[in-house]
DNA sequence: AGATATTTGTTCGTATGTATT
DNA sequence: TAATACATACGAACAAATATC
């Protein structure tokens, strides 16, 4: 009734129409998250432990522990062992939460006129933003990431360390918006980029052109921003987005299909993994009751 | 060695420095998305069943289900019960992508200001982005919207529902920004404005100059899209979030400081809640082996 | 429509690991 | 070092949901 919604426009602020009916753990850790917010609880403060849990919300050990299992994948809580262990409540990490936000866009096909077209709007206004909050300690690591980009020209930085180190660059700037709203959006906006397009723009050896630009783009911004020139580096940003865009789309850069979490991309044996599943087994597994020798 | 990074500047792509040790269940549900990711999985495809998953990764029937409850946190999998069911891979939904942001901004401490500076960034280019992909059902929802608004100002809709509608216009016209990554930036800011800024503003009576500058904004901005005029309705926008973020600083709104999902602040009964927990109990409890009688 | 088989949901009891004292 | 408190993990059984016949 006081529903209004165009044909596949979903109203803010409804979640999960739950196809299925909802589950126990669900419930609990829903009511759990509750409780804890009117409570007043703040980041630090322990939550009851498993067993009042239990009593609490009359769930068995398994139940609850899902429930804990949900609060903690999002980040809300941390859980150790032992002694005045338990769960606590915490501020969510940053990377938790783009962490969180990645997957969505697994399936959607963002290519990179999608991002840069984010870029060429949110980097201007990030320079302007963050400008006057710049230390000195943030320009000797900007310069740094323009050491690493020379080097990986001339062949003595690898080419993974030199992407990450051009994309480091923005993310120095938009760490220091004060607006945590933005902020999060320039950098998760750089975070996305160096998830989707890093394997293939590094694994091509034509991107000589490009990193020049980067160097000469980076280094003017550099000297506006120094000079707290808001609006020449602001100007200066948009032009070395606008650049940047043009040649990377005619790099015709390939993106892995199904990006994987550059956490995952890092650590991984993809060969290993794929060949055969007998490669996992971190621990020689718990080995609860068998003879220990 | 290859990382470069300002004091708190932490590097992209880098996630959650395990402060203990992993557990076990992280493991399997981080080799269970890789193996997922990399054997080319669609959505909708399923994923083996817990006894196969038992026997991939070694592990008892309690961990690999908080394995798979991290993946269902995270909106990657959806499982069903009953034969032919189990996880299945999924889309993950915007809603759950918004509900799994937001409490990132928990302790942020989000101010109007901090919000409607990134509404003035994004919503003209938001309808630049959409102005050619309205349809005549949009334009009807819009005008539905601005109905219920002046409903809403002569007492005939409940403030609830009014504001809800105000924000409701700009969902409509974010939700055709063909670039998936600006869009999800467009919708969620308005969807934590929502949530934020919603209960006190609508418990005050004060807005009614907001109320009817919105409203003379909303109608103005919809004749320039239907012109198809991008330009003046990008302008009209810029002015119509200019004007509306004076007016909202002006009437010194306050936050919930623990600010409640609308998921939850929808469906709770908070004086229950706060009273005694004894209120919770929303299954009779399964008793498994009470005596039924 | 009803019975049945399949697969997840939940419970209990117990053992193991780990950090604090 | 030993005792303690707590989470982590295991395994077997039963409950509930759902597709198929």
């Amino acid at each position: 009734m006081s529903e209004i919604r165009a044909d596949n426009t979903p109203a803010i602020g409804r979640y999960a129409r739950q196809r299925t009916r909802a589950k126990r753990s669900d419930l609990i850790a829903e009511e759990l998250l509750r409780w804890v917010l009117l409570t007043g609880k703040s980041p630090g403060d322990r939550l009851p432990q498993e067993k009042e849990l239990m009593e609490m919300f009359g769930g068995s050990r398994g139940t609850v522990r899902e429930a804990l299992k949900s609060l903690e994948v999002q980040g809300l809580v941390e859980v150790v062992t032992g002694p005045n262990g338990g769960a606590r409540l915490t501020r969510v990490p940053e990377d938790r939460a783009m962490q969180l936000l990645t997957p969505y866009f697994y399936f959607k096909d963002l290519d990179a006129e999608a991002i840069y077209q984010t870029r060429l709007v949110l980097e201007p206004v990030m320079v302007r933003a963050a400008i006057d909050h710049l230390t000195e300690a943030d320009f000797t690591a900007m310069r740094q990431t323009i050491e690493v980009c020379c080097d990986g020209m001339e062949g003595r930085a690898n080419p993974a360390a030199h992407r990450a180190a051009e994309l480091q660059f923005h993310h120095i700037i938009a760490n220091r918006v004060p607006n945590a709203l933005l902020r999060f959006f320039c950098i998760f906006t750089n975070h996305i980029l160096y998830s989707m397009v890093t394997p293939k723009a590094v694994v091509q050896g034509e991107q000589h052109a490009f990193a020049h630009h980067v160097v000469h783009a980076h280094v003017e911004i550099i000297e506006a921003l120094e000079a707290r020139d808001a609006k020449r580096a602001s100007m200066l940003m948009l032009e070395h987005i606008r650049t940047a865009a043009g040649m990377v789309e005619d790099m015709e850069m390939a993106f892995h299909q199904a990006f994987i979490d550059q956490s995952m991309a890092a650590s991984l044996d993809i060969i290993a993994t794929v060949t055969g599943m007998s490669a996992f087994d971190p621990r020689p597994k718990p080995a609860s009751r068998q003879t220990k020798d």
